[in-house]
DNA sequence: CTTATTGCAAATGCTTTGCAAGCAA
DNA sequence: TTGCTTGCAAAGCATTTGCAATAAG
């Protein structure tokens, strides 16, 4: 996410009446910055080390706070840790590798369909899905991170 | 899981070298007994009601040896919790009931196979994968808990 | 000025571990 | 008898909360 839209994130934050202190603002632009999908600790290491001063409480503060406001989304990985991204608009899943722990993104029309095919069938009212395929992903640098 | 299925495990555990205290198959017999997806607080709850004495420390050491001997699956929920089931041969996936928590078993061999087709054109060696829908359920005495 | 926000430390909630006593084999 | 199992309490760990000080608006 470009400098530009954590801009737009700050104007919507002190839309919603919440103020934006330095610390505040240093956090969002590091969150919004930061690719890939990462656990809260993970975040915190690394927070910590470039702004001084941040108490963990603040950390787990702004990212619940980016979270509700939808500009993160958390998912729940098996291993019971959860993750985090930069919201995007476009639906997608996740392919986990169990070698190299990454984690890519995919999408795919079809199973979405047939999910919501399977849901009227069973009379359910289909509001969400989560899926998560594992496997090797075979891509170059897939090493175990152990 | 009938009694029957108990022995069975009964016997693989001793197969395996572990011993086959009264706690532990008072414990096994329970756990096996134990319908639909719990927790392990909740499935301690109840066992500490049925079984006097029992240390939940024993309750969550024998759901681990149960799970790593593949009686047990062990799922992460969108939540963070972490839902237990009998282990069947037959895969499926889950449907989540946002109203009433209630969790529904259902099996699509068409998704299973179009997400092999992904992970194939991705160039991803598929080994595991899990989805869960999300809706209401619509079943007779679907009633949010709380 | 008012009060949201922050850092710190204490508290929380769930799970694991150390240990001596108790049992299965 | 040998050493796996158990219950208890203590320890661990990630996350949350209370609170006084600080700073945004």
């Amino acid at each position: 996410m470009p400098v530009s839209q954590s801009q737009s994130v700050f104007e919507k934050l002190k839309a919603s009446g919440f103020r934006l202190t330095k610390t505040r603002k240093d956090l969002v632009e590091f969150i919004l910055a930061h690719r890939g999908h990462w656990t809260i600790q993970s975040l915190a290491a690394e927070v910590q080390e470039k702004i001084k001063g941040v108490g963990v409480a603040t950390i787990y503060r702004t990212v619940s706070l980016l979270q509700r406001q939808n500009f993160l989304t958390e998912t729940q990985m098996r291993d019971g840790g959860a993750r985090y991204e930069v919201a995007s608009k476009a639906h997608h899943d996740h392919f986990v590798c169990l070698r190299c722990q990454r984690i890519f993104e995919f999408e795919n029309d079809k199973i979405e369909t047939l999910q919501k095919e399977v849901a009227k069938k069973l009379g359910f009212t289909l509001l969400d899905h989560r899926m998560e395929l594992y496997g090797e992903c075979n891509r170059a640098g897939c090493k175990p991170k152990n």
